[in-house]
DNA sequence: GAGTGGTCTAGACCACTCA
DNA sequence: GAGTGGTCTAGACCACTCC
């Protein structure tokens, strides 16, 4: 019998796939080589190889030279969640974006902002504060730091008509960043921009990039209680 | 000359990656071709090939045949966070791990737990409730639907001394996920448990597993408002 | 030292999509 | 139809790590 199935780099990935979450191959298991495997499927060793590697890349064996492929123990998984400009998120909804800026000025940066940005307290940085809404509803509070010496142009940009989000991926790259979330109470200026009462539940994002261990930015988004950040694997 | 740079895939991406960091080929801009480029480090195409298929994977790139590789306009960054076990994760941050069966019986389902999980309302499923501890001090509360259906070994599972979570990985692959994250008023059990007010902001993680389009389990995994989902990129 | 994965090459054919 | 990326092969050498 001729062998008649193509093997692709998927089709061997979804194979080995199949035979880990049937068990087949169980968790802490070492599964076999990829000489063998390219034998079993008819393919090159590349090809082989490119299959176990993405399944290493979503943690579902582990590599190591010398030892071979393991069958993850616990399967770390992770969730991936694009964080996409306010604007496109929106409209991604069918629904229509406005922005609003709060106020736009020079300020001496308070401790707990420059501890984030490593940098010392008191200098003086760019302070922006506004509105994102979806269909005329508080979607998003923007409330961001920029570091002038880093973007000294940020001092003129038009944070009245462009968001300092949209104004920043345009004129100041990054190199590192870091994401966190959390679950605050909202304070009163947010509470009001909000549309809530002072102490309501929100959903924080904060997020601080780097060009090369420079800091650009810190920044905390402020979403209403009804906001979910959703993830699919 | 001779040519002394060794060429690897991660020299081509990074040097790519430079270039569009530092705004030589700017967003929206086509970029040269694999041939090209080739030539240009003295290497493969497909090694050129690779480098490129990293970046287009990571979104910094768009790609398409006869078209070519552009920059990407708007970089939609994605943040990837990690999901490991909780007793992982907190004994990974050098604390003592506890847990405590909470309750666990067979119940009805709640129209809203059923409408996640795409099953009818008022089937009985596995309610299994549990605390986490870290350092004696409350992490993370998980209220946990498991289909009988799907898991009937559930039933008698020993929740008392191992977790929903932990015992699922073991034994009830799944294929499938979606997490959500929201903040949330603390529920008055939640807050009991979790050592709060009712009303107190929590981080909610909600996950519905699926094992080829059959519902697994939906959980509410709920933490107190210190706690940060971190990422960094 | 030896076994396994990591990477590279040169060439080839295919698949998609733009014009 | 033609140009570009997507994938595969066969072979090779290297790098790491376990014994």
């Amino acid at each position: 019998m001729k062998r008649v199935l193509r093997s692709s780099y998927r089709t061997i990935r979804d194979e080995l796939l199949r035979r880990i979450s049937t068990r087949v191959w169980k968790p802490g298991e070492l599964i076999p080589g990829e000489e063998a495997l390219a034998e079993e499927f008819g393919a090159a060793r590349a090809t082989v190889n490119r299959a176990l590697q993405e399944l290493a890349r979503t943690g579902v064996v582990e590599r190591r030279r010398k030892a071979g492929t393991r069958v993850v123990l616990h399967p770390v998984r992770e969730a991936r969640f694009v964080i996409p400009l306010v604007r496109q998120a929106i409209e991604e909804e069918g629904k229509t974006y406005r922005y609003r800026l709060v106020a736009s000025r020079g300020e001496r940066v308070p401790g707990d902002v420059a501890a984030s940005l490593g940098i010392s307290a008191g200098l003086p940085l760019m302070h922006v504060r506004a509105m994102h809404y979806a269909d005329d509803r508080p979607y998003q509070f923007e409330d961001r730091w920029i570091n002038l010496e880093a973007v000294p142009a940020a001092r003129t940009a038009p944070f009245d008509v462009q968001s300092p989000n949209e104004w920043l991926v345009e004129n100041a790259p990054f190199s590192r960043a870091t994401f966190s979330f959390l679950a605050d109470r909202a304070r009163e200026e947010e509470a009001v921009l909000l549309e809530l009462r002072e102490g309501d539940p929100v959903l924080v994002g904060e997020r601080i990039t780097f060009l090369v261990d420079r800091p650009i930015t810190f920044v905390r988004l402020v979403h209403p209680p009804s906001h979910r950040m959703v993830s699919e694997l």
